[in-house]
DNA sequence: TAATTACTGCAACGATCGGTGTAATCCGGT
DNA sequence: ACCGGATTACACCGATCGTTGCAGTAATTA
């Protein structure tokens, strides 16, 4: 044996069945997307897919814990980079959130069609992949989001009492939109006013 | 005739129908429904829905606009109960996260299953039909909450810019684990920490 | 009473889909 | 040149599903 498999079959094709598994399964959810389409969107014959996975179900979770890291992956990237080094916070916290919606409208788009489909099929998947995916996904990020605003609030530039749940109201109050007008996401001037407004309501809140 | 009908067959069966409808396809979502099973959840036959509606779409697009106006309905009334009258702004924010999440909880808790279906079904609804939903269910309320938090900019009670989006901060802050850990919905005490954080957040932010 | 309407149960059709078996082919390693 | 695993195309099975047709029945109306 030349090299260590950890898994059957060709790595490339592996690789593109997981890329065109995503894309279906992002676009139509998990019952619409059949395996064909899946096949013929990675170019790959229906039959080797039963050569990397068990079954549709072993495929759509591979697919979810995939994305999730590489997502997840860049998140936390993005974070450490616009907090790691904070000169003016109400600014650099508006550039954190610029970047956050370019990863939202990045070539890593579907997988947030892909969230929503796992939110959608919470029900009929299995809680262990539901619990996995939690933590490996959104609430890594938020983990790193909320030890840095900790840091904020130990140099005094916040006042913060729960760093996880802060890092949760700025992750809602950042891409604000993404979760009603979607199209809002494409325009720049509408992006740049709902993270300037995200994070203004974020620092100042709106009493008085 | 005796009555005027504005739709085929009788009312107790229809409105069987769309309730039956609106618990599957919230439950397993639009494809994985089936219209047996929809039909036995109603106590009907399968062929008594063709009696009332086009086909399965058609029977989708009104369990949409029937469960979507009821819960608005709620909604915008709940709203105006715990802000018609705003003595002490924190606490009354308080009351009426609670009543919100009251809402979220309650026998109209499938509509928010039904929401999450549609936010992952977005690319195979008519674009007519997802605007009409948009308009008026979320739109309709946050028009309504938009309208009480400018009335109390105007006393003085708030500094609001936009009150739109100011209404849309405040959902979001109020139920903001509904995105991520709805587990924590069905406990009173994170659910009294998770808006009481919320509101605190939306009045004074987490600035100095 | 007669007629209209709605509901029911059942069968059936065509299509789609997940999954499997099989034989042929391709390709890298020895 | 040989071998073994990987890939492919194709046919097939059983199940599910949306939809329709049809005949019978109950209820309401003229």
């Amino acid at each position: 044996m030349t090299e260590k498999r950890r898994t059957a079959g060709q790595p490339d094709k592996r690789r593109a069945i997981v890329d065109g598994a995503l894309a279906l399964f992002a676009r139509d959810g998990y019952t619409r997307a059949s395996l064909d389409a899946i096949a013929a969107e990675a170019g790959v014959s229906n039959r080797t897919i039963y050569n990397h996975f068990a079954d549709k179900a072993d495929l759509f979770q591979t697919v979810i814990q995939d994305s999730t890291r590489r997502v997840a992956d860049t998140m936390v990237a993005t974070v450490d980079r616009h907090l790691g080094k904070v000169t003016d916070i109400e600014s650099d916290l508006v550039d954190l959130g610029l970047a956050w919606l370019g990863v939202l409208t990045s070539e890593l788009a579907p997988h947030f069609a892909l969230v929503r489909q796992i939110n959608a099929e919470a029900d009929h998947i299995p809680p262990a992949a539901l619990k996995t995916w939690l933590d490996t996904g959104p609430g890594r990020v938020r983990r790193e989001l909320a030890g840095r605003l900790a840091e904020l609030a130990e140099r005094g530039e916040l006042r913060v009492d729960d760093p996880a749940r802060a890092a949760g109201h700025l992750m809602l109050l950042i891409s604000a939109d993404n979760l009603t007008d979607r199209t809002a996401l494409h325009d720049p001037g509408e992006r740049r006013a709902m993270v300037t407004a995200g994070v203004r309501a974020f620092l100042h809140g709106y009493r008085r």
